[in-house]
DNA sequence: TGGTTAGTTTGGACTTAGTCTAAATATACC
DNA sequence: GGTATATTTAGACTAAGTCCAAACTAACCA
């Protein structure tokens, strides 16, 4: 592997193999992205900015998001039809989508739709909750179109 | 155009042009199919049914999906990361997505998430809330994987 | 009735997010 | 070091969805 030896950080390998995973490299890079503040992203954007600082391929970007999703590291956000977005904040709370821009926000305000668990259908299992509110640009004259 | 005569139904006409969307042949083969019950449906389902009935192309099945969803007389779902799935039960109310075999049902009880209008980000209005609840099928012994 | 125009449909090429695969690489463990 | 296991990789591939320019249809009117 041509991976020069990423910075190490305590946190950051603690984090992952406190859920089991081995801090490979890239998985540190990808890591130190995702972590280093909250974000919403989509697998190209974390592509397009690890490959800055380390060598990985798409495959292991989406490999390692898979898996870090899959491990409650970060949460998939299925609110853009064309594309998953990864939220590095695995806090609950919901999101706002405009659908205009394509652009994901957090809800600060509780949104907490209340959900009698024994009202699932049967053979399932709660996996999560998500709640999208969808948003326009507002329009001055909102009778176009 | 070869497409014979589609046997009329009142009612689909009537729906179509109250919402300004001129009655063809193909747009009635989308709708007759969709309205005959409350369906969840991805556009390549409706293409394969549409087009045993009615000569009508890919193209035409996307583009009056989302003539229909924009007139207000279907509803996207955007529950499966893979591909987008409409609902020709517009009535308000919310989806369980089972993970596991990629299907959508209805939510039963009331799931309401409340949701201050005020609250929203400037410059934005509300186009539509939506709640998915995520489900796996429930396994014997939890601790598998 | 035929001509003009506006709206709709079409096949097929294209785009793009995401998956798959088999080979190469890295790591662990004896 | 040698073997086994896990990870990464390039690049081919898949599939949902879009785009486009040509063909078709319907409406309107002289």
């Amino acid at each position: 592997m041509n991976l020069q030896e990423a910075p190490k950080s305590c946190d950051i390998n603690t984090r992952l193999e406190s859920q089991g995973i081995y801090p490979t490299a890239q998985r540190v890079a990808v890591a130190r992205f995702l972590f280093e503040r909250y974000q919403h992203v989509t697998a190209d954007e974390v592509y397009d900015q690890v490959r800055r600082s380390a060598n990985v391929s798409k495959a292991t970007i989406y490999n390692t998001l898979a898996l870090f999703s899959r491990k409650g590291l970060i949460r998939e956000i299925v609110a853009d039809p064309a594309r998953i977005f990864y939220d590095s904040n695995t806090t609950p709370h919901h999101h706002y989508f405009n659908i205009d821009t394509g652009t994901i926000s957090d809800i600060e305000a509780d949104v907490q739709p209340s959900l009698s668990p024994e009202s699932l259908p049967a053979g399932t299992e709660l996996h999560s909750v998500d709640v999208v509110v969808r948003l326009r640009n507002s329009r001055a004259a909102a009778h176009l179109q």
